[in-house]
RNA sequence: GCCGUUUUAGCUUAGUGGUAAAGCAACGGUUUCGUAAACCGUAGACGCAAGUUCGAUUCUUGCAAGCGGCUCCA
């Protein structure tokens, strides 16, 4: 434990290290025209924040345009890391001492009259004292606004456990509205093996990118006509269509109805849904020649609500819940684009339930159980996110805190632990998130649970309750796997591709070992087929090794091996994925051990 | 959208101011094989558009798409 608090020290120690390493490489810099771009001074490096993070450190910098042509001229932002580099690892092995003291704020200002950003970080803190950290026992004194901790001595630090990775962008205190300063990251640990270990950590995670496994499996591709929007290939749209079927199979069960309605619906729909106000820039819009508007559908929500307002409603028929997996599109911004994980065109698995509110609960249970059974059929760990009033939030700060407070107190009782992020939930309601990892650990939202006060009411939607009067009912937006699209990258990641026998695109490979077992090979195949077991023949003129070496790449759960032995004793050599050879068996019953498996989603 | 970065054959990569090398895949042939790569041969590429230059895949600029961040994410 004390091992882990001293790295966050040597992190956060590292940051104030790189901003001094910055400020001595690019110290003041004369102002020219085009420095202006920065803060209006350009003497100098200015500096941000540096904060300690996990694996590493990073420090924002103002940096005058002088370093950043560096930056960019002699062998781009490596050699101008690795400059860096070698600078900080000078002043580690400098013993300089981390030194804390409080002085006023007046103080403060004075001490940081030339650094901008500090000045208005001393002016948001809170009492009249701030502490600084300054660095002795190196050639010119650094000094930071900071609340530390820090280690007391750069010699706990050991230079080779550090790396300097990349340059990005960040804007000021998070807001898009303020400048954009450059970031540096490092990654840092206590010994260079752990540096080591992480950084080959990573490159063996980068080989389960579900873009690349997508490539080499053929399950979906991407092409620069349609940026953000998946082709799916046949073997893709095979898991595709499992995960629909499985999932429509499973709530026509739960008592869910099914609707499909148009991609395609003018503006006037979302300026009652409110998706116009609150949503515009991020929609398809399109107009006709005679100058109507129509928007592409970003949510199903809208449609949902005109479904249930065709006909006068009964409480009798409460909970109400429709569901569809229409086609979404959303012009999300370029840069934010990942692969299936963020796209433009997309599938939810959708459902929108009307209850009276005091069914919320039960139906918020409901769908908990749902949530439980899908995701441990495919055995993926998740986590649950609750999402309170954003910043842009429609209808009463009241009606808000009730929702917040149901979703919290179903939260607390399944038990299951939970985050809050605040300001998270939709404009219309809280929401309660599942969070999954992709293979850089990085978290993705998957299914979601989002209480409705609003739309309900926009759209004066109403059912006769047993009293005769008529009210309006409350929705619940859910989704279990939140899209296809990204359900099936963050799936093939975890899988390394390897997909279970009832989503594989090919369960099994029939492979005749030389020309004079095609034949037999070929009646396996077809017994295969006509048991609807998805089943390719691999005749083509090579070793049985490359074919059995081409199967196990595609991760084929189920490799056949027809030779003479086989023939004569009316058999195949059974391959399964991960094991290898696992002896040989009679066909029908291979059959009815792969047709058990693909049952029970094994 | 912003910051950084990448783009050479179907895939993975090499390389150069005088239009490019290889492995796998594909195709043709030889081989007919017992549990993760048989052998020989053939064909195939510098993301797009301008500029500089006698000449650009290489240098410059712009654009597009991808990747890592930031912001955003109903």
């Amino acid at each position: 434990m004390e091992q882990d608090k001293n790295i966050e020290n040597i992190r956060h120690s590292l940051s104030h290290i790189m901003a001094q390493a910055v400020l001595e490489l690019y110290p003041k810099i004369p102002t020219t025209k085009s420095s202006k771009i920065h803060d209006g001074k350009a003497i100098g490096t200015k500096l941000g924040m540096g904060p300690a993070i996990e694996n590493g450190f990073y420090y924002d910098f103002a940096l005058p345009a002088e370093a950043l042509s560096v930056a960019k001229g002699e062998g781009g932002s490596d050699k101008f890391l690795q400059k860096i580099e070698e600078k900080m690892k000078e002043l580690v092995l400098q013993n300089q001492k981390f030194i804390k003291k409080n002085i006023t704020k007046l103080a403060a200002k004075k001490l940081f009259k030339d650094q901008p950003y500090k000045l208005e970080l001393i002016k948001d803190l809170p009492g009249k004292t701030v502490s600084i950290y300054t660095n002795t026992g190196c050639l010119q004194k650094f000094v930071d606004l900071c609340k530390g901790p820090h280690v007391k001595n750069t010699n706990e630090i050991n230079p080779k456990a550090f790396k300097l990775t990349k340059i990005a962008g960040a804007y000021w205190k998070g807001s898009e509205k303020n400048k954009m300063l450059t970031r540096i990251y490092g990654l840092a640990f206590s010994t260079e093996k752990e540096l080591q270990d992480y950084i080959k950590m990573q490159e063996e995670a980068e080989k389960r990118d579900h873009r690349k496994l997508g490539q080499k499996l053929e399950l979906y591709m991407f092409h620069e006509t349609a940026p953000g929007m998946a082709y799916w290939l046949p073997k893709g749209l095979i898991i595709f269509n499992e995960l629909v079927n499985f999932w429509r199979a499973e709530h026509q069960k739960e008592g869910y109805q099914e609707i499909k309605s148009p991609l395609i619906n003018k503006k006037e729909l979302y300026q009652i849904s409110g998706h116009w106000d609150h949503y515009k820039e991020n929609m398809f819009v399109s107009e006709t020649e005679e100058g109507e508007i129509y928007g592409l559908k970003p949510m199903n929500c809208p449609n949902a609500m005109v479904v249930y307002d065709s006909r006068p409603r009964s409480y009798k028929e409460l909970p109400l819940r429709l569901s569809d997996s229409d086609t979404l599109h959303r012009f999300e911004k370029s840069g934010t684009l990942n692969g299936l994980l963020r796209v433009r065109e997309f599938s939810q698995d959708d459902a929108h339930i009307f209850v009276k509110e005091e069914q919320i609960e039960e139906e918020y249970n409901r769908i908990l159980a749902i949530i439980k059974k899908f995701y441990s059929i495919f055995n993926i760990e998740y986590s649950f996110r609750l999402g309170t009033r954003p910043k842009d939030f429609m209808g009463d700060a009241k009606s808000w805190s009730k929702a917040e407070d149901a979703l919290k107190n179903i939260l607390e009782k399944s038990g299951k632990k939970y985050t809050i992020e605040k300001r998270d939930g939709a404009f219309y309601g809280p929401k309660i998130d599942i969070l999954m990892k992709d293979s850089i650990g990085r978290d993705w939202q998957m299914g979601t649970i989002q209480l409705d006060f609003q739309i309900p009411k926009k759209f004066n939607l109403k059912y006769i309750d047993v009293d005769g009067k008529a009210k309006t009912p409350v929705v619940i937006h859910r989704v279990i796997y939140g899209s296809l699209e990204r359900f099936i990258g963050i799936l093939t990641e975890h899988l390394i591709g390897a997909f279970p026998v009832w989503l594989a695109p090919v369960q099994t490979v029939v492979i005749p070992i030389s020309e004079k077992h095609d034949n037999y090979a070929s009646e396996i195949v077809k017994q295969l087929k006509e048991n609807n077991i998805r089943v390719e023949l691999k005749n083509e003129n090579e070793t049985l090794g490359k074919k059995i070496r081409e199967a196990e790449m595609q991760k084929i759960p189920y490799l056949l091996i027809a030779g003479d032995k086989e023939i004569s004793t009316k058999t195949v050599s059974i391959r399964e994925r991960g094991k290898g050879d696992v002896g040989t068996m009679a066909i029908d019953k291979f059959i009815e051990k792969i047709r058990e498996e693909i049952k029970n989603k094994k």
